[in-house]
DNA sequence: CGTTAGACTGACATGTCAGTCTATTTCTGA
DNA sequence: TCAGAAATAGACTGACATGTCAGTCTAACG
């Protein structure tokens, strides 16, 4: 744990009542006056450690697609590699265990940022680009190796993605989290085999 | 075509502006200056045939649901019914033809009313519950006739849901639109069989 | 104990924008 | 042709939230 400074610790601070109150009331619906009253502050003190209620926010979505992507890892193929599919399964994990953990997250992520304003949309476009490259090349490797059917890749990179984010959506619906390995082994069943029973002559 | 008042044709005329409006800066950034500067009127005319800014908005938003509602069928079985497969392409292609259309339906469907505030997140919920649980019931129906692999029926239905919509996104990303056809054959390949290629036995 | 720096305060200035109000023009029917 | 209704115009207002700033408080240090 690093030391914080008394400055350190107060943003931190209002960063996590921020979050919260975004979550809860939107961004726009928020006011500062909701921010610091949830962190017990003045107005002042707001915004001598932040700028703006945009900066807040954008930093608070920064930190978390950051924490998304780095819990992504480029899935390996070779002798040394473990199978694919374990490697999916693990990046699916570590994702939505981040995600499923936080309601807050989800709202923020799934609701909030949607359509917020051009800059946002341009900043989660550039994230789901990425992330739908990687799917994509995954997909391209998986039809070079025929494990994976042919099919358009980035299609069906934005099939598996929009999968993903109906599940999460969904299950933060329900009030208690189901456990995280049920959800990933939804995730990955619809994903691989669709809904189809498979007929027995392929 | 109905013959329309006066009234009712600037009415409908400002909804259409208003909806591209909304669509292209969203519902915050846009103002009543801008719609009734698209339409080319005055701002007491706009409050002659709209009560407020969030009223059109819910119009427009509600009359996007309606029609969407309206192209989905109740999948039929029987020796008089098509299909279900077929009775499935044919809901896809209404729905997708409505949207696809459109460039700004999307935008607002997809990006501007999601997060919006309270009380339109629970209309779009209402909505989205809706087509989950009717897709849902088709996915319960296809698992009693032994088409359907065993599944838990919500959860895939949210990821059906989700990745038609992430297809739809991506396809409104590019400069212009695919052919439906192609799209919606994509859809079902990946709803009903996954991404995996059908290994051989079984 | 005086001084300084940095964290904090909260009343206030400022701009924005949805919605109102009243005058004016355009229809309509007698 | 004219009266009254419907539709349109656009200047105005008031509320509201953001962001500012002059000043207070506290702790550390010489």
């Amino acid at each position: 744990m690093v030391a914080r400074s008394a400055k350190e610790s107060r943003r931190a601070q209002l960063l996590q009542c921020a979050k919260a109150v975004f979550a809860e009331r939107g961004y726009h619906a928020a006011g500062i006056a909701d921010i610091i009253a949830a962190a017990g502050v003045a107005r002042g003190t707001f915004y001598f450690h932040f700028e703006s209620k945009r900066q807040i926010f954008d930093e608070i979505l920064d930190n978390l697609l950051a924490d998304i992507d780095r819990r992504i890892a480029v899935i390996e193929v070779g002798a040394a590699a473990a199978p694919p599919l374990e490697q999916l399964r693990a990046n699916l994990e570590r994702v939505l265990s981040l995600i499923l953990e936080d309601r807050h997250l989800v709202e923020i992520l799934l609701f909030q940022a949607v359509g917020l304003d051009h800059d946002c949309q341009r900043k989660l476009d550039r994230f789901y680009q990425s992330v739908l490259g990687q799917i994509e090349s995954a997909l391209r490797m998986g039809m070079m190796m025929g494990m994976v059917r042919v099919c358009d890749p980035r299609v069906a990179a934005a099939a598996i993605l929009g999968a993903i984010q109906g599940i999460v959506a969904e299950t933060a619906r329900q009030e208690q989290g189901r456990e995280l390995d049920g959800i990933v082994d939804q995730i990955l069943a619809f994903g691989l085999h669709g809904v189809l029973r498979p007929s027995p002559h392929g």
